[in-house]
Order: structure tokens, then C-alpha cells, then sequence
DNA sequence: CTGTTAATGCTACTATGTTGCATCAATCAA
DNA sequence: TTGATTGATGCAACATAGTAGCATTAACAG
């Protein structure tokens, strides 16, 4: 009767956070938990809509800090998009880092699991890597399949 | 007494847009000669100054609109570094397409000629591919460098 | 040279993100 | 359970990147 998506154990979340010595406010969690029942990568606006559904009061900048500390914390990840704009996901297994797909139609950002990232480039000599991204740039199914009936 | 760098052959760019059927103005003509000029993709601000140093008067909304018609037409490209501002380098052979490094220290992007981006990945059915934007994030050599001799 | 119209310059506006600071509330020790 | 501590919030103001409308200018075909 309950899905894992939409109604991830309780207290994950709280735990995520206490881990790392952080507070376990009422932003904090819901971020985590809508970004565990989102399989895309989500965006600030996105978020703070979530929030909205969830009931959960939200400001504006008070939602940039909680990203901003869970992606210091390594808890979720960033992600940049075509636009401007940043995407946010739960950081999963480091072995498993995947490509995004950037749909320029409708704006979706989409894992693709099966596409791995580059690990280990050939750097120019004293260049340090942290992470590498990966993102492909094009029409999503939808939006493919759009155009075809529209001609 | 003339690198090909900083003296591109005469009408270059004149050719180059006029073969789009567009208007050689000061603007665009500057801005592909700058872009020749550098070794790296340059951001809007980077050009601006360019566009000073070159003594032609530039309105902030020109230059972003000149850049809009030279990456519409091909001639330029654009990478997402890890801020939101766009950088923007001449196209070259497609064939050649490369991945690029953002310092997350000097906010500098290098052109990693050497490291190819994945042409043909494993995309879902119905997902047509457009461009795939490889960005490696890090330290470059100079900024790592400046930490190695703060230690 | 002249007329046509693409491109410019300027103003105003939007979206995204940041900073400072007073206030609030999550946590911990008593 | 209560109170003190201080991390997190809410709000206002600011910053930066980019876009839209429109009158004016200048590239260039003829
Ligand atoms: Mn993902
Ligand atoms: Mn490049
Ligand atoms: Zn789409
Ligand atoms: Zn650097």
C-alpha cells in the first residue's frame, strides 16, 4: 500500500542530517523526502513547490541554504542544466555516477543511469579533477514524439 | 612580426559572416576576432572588455545578441561552465569535439582538447541527441599550485 | 548615392542567486 | 521539563545574467 518513492521510511531523513552533526528542521527534511519521490534531478522552483504540497513553509533563500548545506554535506548533488538554473539529486553510490539528459524543449532533466562518466581523463600535468558532468543536450521521447505528429 | 593568434588573416571574419548572409558590424567581426585571439572560451564580460581594448563601443545587449546570432549560425559555441554565465568559443571541425575543464578556484575554463566527448551514447528510445557538454571540475594547475606553496 | 531593413542602443524587466541581520527553534545539559 | 546555546530561518536589500520592446542607425544591394 505504500511505495517506496512516495513514502520513504521515516526518519531517513532525520538520520541523513543528524549524521552530520546538522539540525533536523522541518526544510531540511522535506527536501530530502521530495527529492527521494522524484526520480529527476529537481530544481529550486520545483522544490519550492514540493514544499508548498507538503505544507511546509518555505523562503525563498531559507530553501538556497538548505540545498546549499546538503550539497556541502554530500548529501545531495548539483546539477547544471542548459539554463541557469540548478538541478538537485540524492547523492547515491559514488562507483555509480551517471550522464543527464537536458531535454530542450520542455526544460526535463533526465538520469541516465546507463551512461557512465568519464572517471579518469587525461588531465594536463597538475590539474586536479573533483567530479566531471556529463550532459547530453537534445529532445526528450515526449517531446520527439511531439514533433512527429505535429508534422 | 604576426601570429596567427593575435592577427587572424585579413576579412576572416567578414567572410565568415557574410557566408551566413549577415551584416559584418564592428561588433560581430570584434567579437569573432577576440574569440580567435584567445585560447580559451570567453564569457560575455571577457568579450566586453575585449571589445574595449579593441576601441568598439559596445552596448551590453549587442554583444549578447551578437552571440546569440554567431552560435545560431554556427559559427561559435557555447559551454556551461560551473556558473550560470555562458562561455563561448569558435566552432570548429565537429569531428573534433572536445571536453572542458572549469577551475572552481579562478573561475577559468580550458579547452581540454585531448579528451573526447562520447558521440553515440545509450539513450532511451525516442530521445534524439543534439550536443553532449563534457565539463570537468577542479583545480587547475596554477590555482593547485598557489595551495601546494600555502602549505 | 539612396532606400531598405538588419542590427544597434537604450530603457525596463525577469530570473536566479547572495548578503546582512534580527528573530526563532532544534538540541543538549541541568 | 526547562532553559541556554547557537544553528537555521525569514525578511529586505542587493547582485548578476539574460530578455523584450522600440526608436534610431548604419550595412549593403541596386
Ligand atoms: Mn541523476
Ligand atoms: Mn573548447
Ligand atoms: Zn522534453
Ligand atoms: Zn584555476
Amino acid at each position: 500500500m505504500s511505495s517506496v518513492l512516495h513514502h520513504p521510511p521515516a526518519g531517513v531523513a532525520r538520520d541523513l542530517i543528524a549524521a552530520r552533526g546538522g539540525r533536523a528542521t522541518r526544510t531540511r527534511i522535506a527536501v530530502i523526502e521530495a527529492l527521494q519521490a522524484c526520480a529527476h534531478p529537481m530544481s529550486h522552483d520545483e522544490l519550492g513547490a514540493a514544499l508548498d504540497a507538503a505544507g511546509v513553509a518555505h523562503d525563498r533563500v531559507t530553501l538556497y541554504r538548505a540545498l546549499e548545506w546538503l550539497v556541502g554535506q554530500g548529501i545531495a548533488t548539483r546539477i547544471a542544466g542548459g539554463e541557469r538554473a540548478w538541478r538537485f539529486e540524492l547523492r547515491g553510490d559514488d562507483s555509480h555516477r551517471h550522464a543527464h539528459f537536458h531535454c530542450e524543449r520542455c526544460g526535463q532533466i533526465v538520469c541516465l543511469e546507463d551512461v557512465a562518466v568519464t572517471s579518469a581523463p587525461p588531465l594536463p600535468a597538475g590539474f586536479e579533477l573533483d567530479r566531471s558532468e556529463l550532459v547530453l543536450h537534445g529532445a526528450c521521447a515526449d517531446c520527439g514524439r511531439q514533433r512527429e505528429g505535429r508534422r
